[in-house]
DNA sequence: CAGAATCTGTATCGCTTGATATGCTTTGGG
DNA sequence: CCCAAAGCATATCAAGCGATACAGATTCTG
């Protein structure tokens, strides 16, 4: 049996050391899994790239699997919170039963937020390919990535197209979310395409300002 | 050396039984890259779902990166031309310089038969995974997948849509192309998630339908 | 039917993978 | 200062990987 892996957290600010490894370990494995799936990244390679030795993977997840849901439960505690943070706070805004007026512009917010994160800055780029496989093939850590970050940010959004637009039927509205949250996805998971088709040599500036206005304009034109 | 890998094609008809064997090997090397990606799959893997040994494979394809090009190909002759013929289809039938008018049916016309392939169907989860896992980190088959079957679909959305709106900048145009694809190709990439979030145990019939109609909604108000 | 070309299976090589046994070093509380 | 807990590195294992040597079986041609 292996010497009792540290528990979740560190109860008495512990050592320090080992939680700076710890985290530099993660760091690295949100890269590989999200660069080449759980099949293809390598132990050795997350070791290297970390500093750290191979059994220290082991020492502190466990072995692989576990490292693989770390990463996970570590995307729903960090990236997770930066993505609801604009949506609840735009949310908490709002009126009770807002107007539609009211519930456009707190899109506008939510969406420019979110355009933001995934096509102006690589920084979501480590997770989403990480995200996208499990949805795509759904394994281990499908139910606290689709429970914690997919779901509850494409409702929000839904609510707040159902305020827009009151007398379409919820599932259209459910399928305008789907879809409107899925192609801002896109920019951040297949971005090589996005900058090569755009003849973008990348996506911040003026050139999130462009999707930004497109985006807007479709929300704009959110009418029954 | 090999015993020199059989040529391209072909060319006197051959021997049958070597060319089924082939298409097999294809089969469910498509399947085993689009789930798992190039260092994920294994060659063992592909030859057992073929019903062959594992030499087979390097005699017909040289190796496992030989195969992994012969699937992009493949998806090049075979989807690629399923997917661009309904939008090239829809190009000729169009008059030249044609109105917004005729440019809108038109555009509803190729996103119906995309969604239809990419929506209704799971005939393409096959191919999107792994077009997918190249586009988004470009490999050895980047080149001919994004060139022959990516920027070809798009760009002729993108002119039909240049058509509905004359006015609008040809980058904004670009971006409204771009975000439109992507969207409906999350229904095949990620369509497991698709079918949890809007309670579907299918995406066929009337809920293949009820997308269409949001499309064609979306193409209905694109408007200056 | 003979012979060459084509196809297929067995066995194995060298390598990388994830896991782990074992002992040394570092850390911080008493 | 001491020692138990925590952190870390070397070395190695069994399993699985892609590749391939080689012999046998199959298929078409003449």
């Amino acid at each position: 049996m292996p010497p009792a892996p540290p528990a979740e957290t560190s109860v008495t600010a512990r050592y320090r050391k080992g939680d700076e490894a710890r985290g530099r370990i993660l760091e690295s494995a949100l890269a590989a899994f999200g660069a080449d799936g759980f099949k293809g990244a390598t132990t050795r390679q997350i070791a290297e790239e970390a500093g750290v030795s191979l059994p220290a993977l082991r020492y502190y997840f466990g072995g692989k699997e576990g490292l693989y849901l770390a990463c996970a439960q570590e995307i729903v505690d960090r990236y997770g919170q930066r993505l609801l943070s604009p949506i609840a706070g735009a949310w908490t805004a709002l009126p009770p039963d807002p107007s539609p007026e009211a519930a456009r512009a707190a899109l506008k917010t939510v969406l420019g937020a979110l355009a933001e994160l995934l096509v102006g800055t690589r920084e979501a780029e480590v997770w989403t390919g990480f995200v996208l496989r499990e949805m795509a093939e759904p394994g281990p850590a499908f139910d606290i990535l689709y429970g914690q970050v997919w779901a509850p940010g494409v409702d929000l959004i839904a609510r707040l197209i159902g305020w827009i637009l009151p007398d379409r039927p919820t599932e259209a509205v459910r399928i305008e979310a789907f879809l409107l949250v899925s192609s801002l996805t896109s920019f951040s998971i297949v971005r090589p395409v996005a900058l090569k088709y755009l003849a973008w040599s990348d996506a911040g500036g003026e050139r999130l300002a462009a999707v930004r206005r497109v985006i807007d304009g479709q929300v704009d034109r959110l009418s029954p």
